[in-house]
RNA sequence: GGACGGCUAGCUCAGUUGGUUAGAGCGACUGGUUUACACCCAGUAGGUCACAGGUUCGAGUCCUGUGCCGUCCACCA
């Protein structure tokens, strides 16, 4: 074996093995249960960030682990297609070669887009497999797949036939750079400093008198089709009916009263434009009144806006409006104003409220979604999320499904040429479409990428196809175990999913029909979701290509390793926290696995004659008489860490497990049982019971480890004679009482009261060591220890003695009948420990030190004291407590009445 | 404006239903190659648990309020 640990060549090979060996085929297997999870499906185009790293890991750990238990397991990988993102990127591409989409066409920018696609996507899977991913890569789906596609149409036709899907002409959020509508979730609300512009309308039957108007849009006040104030102002009587003139495009408008408008805002006069903001869209709606949109689709100014500004983008137009206004004595005042701004999440430019006509979804099984989740029978980790899940249901509105986008799923809705398409009598709506074709034209827009991604978990396994859903195991893995995701995309994707598997698996149900709970527990997508948090710099910064502030994880899987990588990044991803990142952790994985390379190397070193594969023959190498305290204390120890990872990765508490079996593995095991076997290993009379203990704990550590750290743990299993050709993926860690059973039924009893013994002993040994470091004696084994204690503590001590003397490094530890004077003495459990010290101490330090150690042993005992003379403790605290704190005090007061004879002893 | 999360050692974080003297890793410092591992071993220092009240025999833990950081939701032009 190297003497470090090499990852590089041991990743490639194995993974090689398992994909060959097909290791990761999720089989319908119906002997099993199953366990299944779908991936988050990452845009196609995407690489591989930190985010990712996490995600997957934990998904990994979830599908590796239920492997070991005797799951049949399916991790279902994919990608998206991802609308708008992949487009842009295609078009960007175009730009370069002096060409626009339109110079393609349609049908030839489809082909150009897939094209690329199929040359530069998909590079996340690959990196996704370097990083151990146990997916089952056979059954990998795109969002645009033939067979996935279908299902989307299926899905609008059917949400259309039932009610749920409609058209209509509404205000719709607008990016004037993809020029597309997007849903209000696409919308990202961001402060911005603005300008608030207070301008005046003047009364057409009194001029000279004017109305001041608040506005941070000046721009489109040609579109302005009346001012409104609330019903309740005090001005209100006096300015009904009345009307003022428009300072730009000048025309009468009239002044209407409004509820919606505050009273207390600015001048409490409102002006409405429809056409360019929801409210006084609604507003509008209420009173009838006509809209005039005054832009384009890309944000500049149309003839309506007038000659002056026509053509102008948005906000070029603002300052000229301003300006124009100023000129003509309209502008009042304008003064600084902060306010939010809606941008496009993908353009990052504000979006436009535009009205236009689109397809709309109102969305199908909201009760049963809250039901579903508020009862519990899908689980959120951690739960509050729940909270969060539940208010946007409440709230929920109606769902923009069309993007004029080319890019995606083509909405299956066809239209008679030359007739209105607002009348839905000129409707045809199916997926293959109409039998006459040539009389219809097909909508041109596409479906919200999400509206194909909420039928992930169905559509990736075979839905609406009964003989598909049969073939591919939607009855046997549905509903899937776990989803691991980010709760930035709860309403995006997890919501929606849930709503979309409550509608659309099994039997189709009567939209006014309430789905049952048994039936909901049949149709939810998932049971449990694990939302991750997000990963940040060590600064604490969201990690963006922008800043460049996110490390290329390939980079970190080549100098650490993926277990390095997979291991560090799970040791400090606390359950839903957000993470900050720090490579230095990553290195720790790394040191991780080459503790655990090293250890094992040990062990071959010690005898690697010796190699047995199962639990059972490893117990039976095991002679019960020569069985030590440090042998029970290690085997309780590897039994208490069997159940409490058990439990925490139960609870999805991954760092928690790690750290459980760190512990276990790098304390208790390397730093104590492995250093205390180095003496046996050399004696050689139990040797062989102290090696099958070991090889009992290692193989018990690497099961464990396996989900976290797949590839080391594969290698070592091998190399450790564990394996007899049975990959330690099949292999289930068992829990502690399972263990304990085993053990018992090789004759062997294990002894509680080892484990205190040897805590106690370990207590002892680092204090000896501590008193010996402190004079820098650390390689010194000529000195000698005495001790002075009872007769059944000396007795304990004597069975550890030549542990101690090895474990601290000295030449003899005696028993003695009196304090010795003039040496540095400790005072523990197990009575005084004197240092002899061939040359003379430093008696002066050494009374300091006592003096410190007094002054705590003071403080201690008064507040112990004080506590139980508090007659209100001893007779409201349980007797435990109470009996406890007497315990407590007696103890530290025989340690002070001990200290106070050393410090004498030393005068 | 509303909701949620965080604030514990220099840094990153643990800390179960309130109950002994608040822990770990990293970093710092000191010392160390004895049958694996310097990607290692031994040890030391380092904390007014954000702040202010309250409940309680007892509060890092429960309650109220405040502050700072972060996230999400919301039609004040």
């Amino acid at each position: 074996m190297e003497k470090a640990y090499q990852p590089k060549e041991v990743e490639d090979r194995l993974y090689e093995n398992w994909e060959k060996d097909g290791s990761f085929a999720g089989k319908i297997n119906p002997e099993h249960p199953a366990y299944s999870i779908v991936i988050p499906p990452p845009n196609v185009t995407g690489v591989l960030t930190m985010g990712h790293v996490l995600n997957n890991t934990i998904q990994d750990i979830l599908a590796r682990r239920a492997r070991q238990h005797g799951y049949s397991t399916l991790w279902l990988p994919g990608t998206d297609h991802a609308g708008i993102a992949t487009q842009t990127k295609v078009e960007q591409q175009l730009r370069k070669e002096g060409k626009t989409k339109h110079d393609l066409g349609r049908d030839g920018f489809l082909e150009h887009a897939k094209e690329w696609r199929d040359k530069h996507g998909g590079i996340i899977l690959k990196q996704l497999r370097k990083l151990g991913c146990s997916c089952d890569w056979e059954r990998t789906v795109h969002t645009l797949d033939p067979d996935y596609s279908r299902a989307v149409l299926e899905s609008f036709v059917r949400l259309f036939h039932n009610g749920y899907v409609y058209r209509g002409k509404r205000m719709v959020n607008w990016c004037p750079v993809s020029l597309t509508a997007l849903s209000d979730e696409e919308v990202i609300m961001k402060p911005q400093n603005g300008k608030l512009y207070k301008i005046r309308y003047e009364l057409t039957d009194s001029p000279s008198e004017y109305l001041e108007v608040s506005t941070t849009r000046p721009e489109t006040i040609m579109g302005d089709v009346a001012l409104a104030i609330h019903p309740d102002d005090e001005r209100w009587p006096s300015l009904k009916g009345r009307k003022v003139r428009r300072p730009l495009q000048p025309a009468e408008i009239p002044i209407i009263a409004d509820q919606a408008v505050e009273k207390d805002f600015g001048t409490g006069m409102l002006k409405i434009t429809p056409a360019h903001d929801p409210l006084d869209f609604e507003i509008g709606q209420r009173h009838d009144l006509e809209i005039i949109d005054v832009f384009n689709p890309d944000g500049t100014l149309n003839h309506l806006g007038g000659p002056e500004f026509s053509g102008m983008d948005r906000f070029e137009a603002r300052k000229a409006t301003v300006e124009k206004l100023r000129e003509q004595g309209d502008l009042i005042d304008e003064e600084d104003h902060a306010n939010n701004v809606g941008f496009s999440e993908r353009a990052d430019v504000p979006i436009e409220p535009r009205l236009s006509e689109q397809w709309f979804l109102r969305y199908p099984r909201v009760e049963e979604a809250k039901r579903a989740v508020s009862q519990g029978f899908i689980r959120y980790f951690p739960e509050r999320w729940t909270k969060t899940y539940l208010h946007w249901l409440e709230n929920i509105q109606d769902w923009c499904i069309s993007r004029q986008l080319w890019w995606g799923h083509r909405i299956p809705v066809w239209y008679r040429k030359g007739s209105s398409r607002s009348d839905p009598q000129n409707w045809h709506v199916s997926v293959d479409g109409p039998e006459d074709p040539d009389n219809w034209e097909q909508d041109e827009d596409v479906l919200d990428t999400w509206a194909s991604s909420w039928l992930w978990p169905i559509a990736t396994m075979g839905w609406p196809d009964k003989e598909e859903m049969h073939k591919q195991g939607l009855d046997y893995f549905y509903p899937t175990s776990a989803l691991v995701t980010g709760p930035d995309i709860i309403f995006f994707w997890v919501a929606r999913m849930i709503m979309a598997g409550l509608e659309f698996k099994g039997e189709p149900v009567d939209p006014k029909t309430i789905l049952s709970d048994e039936e909901i527990q049949k149709r939810i997508p998932f049971r449990d979701v694990y939302f991750t948090g997000i990963i940040r710099d060590s600064k604490g910064r969201k990690m963006s290509k922008s800043l460049g502030n996110s490390p290329d994880p390939l980079d970190l899987i080549e100098k650490y390793g993926a277990d390095g990588l997979r291991h560090g990044i799970m040791s400090i991803a606390p359950k839903g926290q957000d993470i900050r990142f720090s490579e230095e952790r990553i290195e720790q994985g790394r040191n991780f696995c080459n503790k655990l390379w090293n250890v094992s190397r040990f062990r071959q070193m010690s005898d690697n004659s010796v190699r047995t594969s199962d639990l059972k023959s490893i117990l039976k190498r095991i002679q019960p008489e020569q069985l030590n305290q440090d042998d029970h204390a290690i085997l309780l120890r590897l039994i208490e860490t069997l159940d409490e990872v058990d439990r925490l990765y139960g609870q999805y508490e991954f760092n928690s497990a790690l750290q459980s079996i760190y512990r276990f593995f790098w304390n208790d095991l390397c730093d104590w049982y492995v250093e205390n076997s180095k003496s046996r290993m050399r004696e050689g009379k139990d040797k062989d019971t102290c090696l099958a203990v070991q090889d009992l704990c290692l193989r018990q550590v690497l099961l464990l480890l396996h989900p976290v750290t797949p590839f080391i743990t594969e290698e070592l299993w091998d190399v450790l004679g564990f394996s007899a050709g049975k990959s330690i993926q099949w292999v289930c860690p068992g829990n502690g009482e399972k263990l304990l059973e085993e053990i018992r039924s090789v004759g062997i009893i294990l002894d509680r009261l080892a484990l205190t013994e040897i805590l106690a002993i370990r207590e002892l040994v680092t204090s000896m060591r501590a008193l010996k470091a402190e004079r820098n004696l650390a390689s010194n084994n000529k000195v000698e220890f005495f001790y002075l204690s009872d007769d059944s503590k000396a007795e304990v001590l004597n069975r550890h003695l030549s542990s101690i003397q090895s474990s601290v490094g000295i030449a003899a530890f005696n028993r003695t009948v009196s304090a010795p004077n003039g040496m540095p003495a400790l005072v523990t459990s197990f009575g005084s420990v004197y240092m002899d010290l061939a040359s003379g101490i430093d008696v002066d330090a050494e009374k300091a030190r006592l003096n410190k150690e007094l002054e705590s042993l003071d403080k201690i005992i008064s507040n112990i004291e004080k506590k139980l003379s508090n007659e209100a403790f001893t007779g409201k605290a349980p007797p435990q407590v109470v009996e406890g704190a007497r315990k407590q005090l007696a103890e530290n007061q025989a340690k002070r009445q001990e200290t106070t004879e050393a410090l004498q002893a030393l005068a």
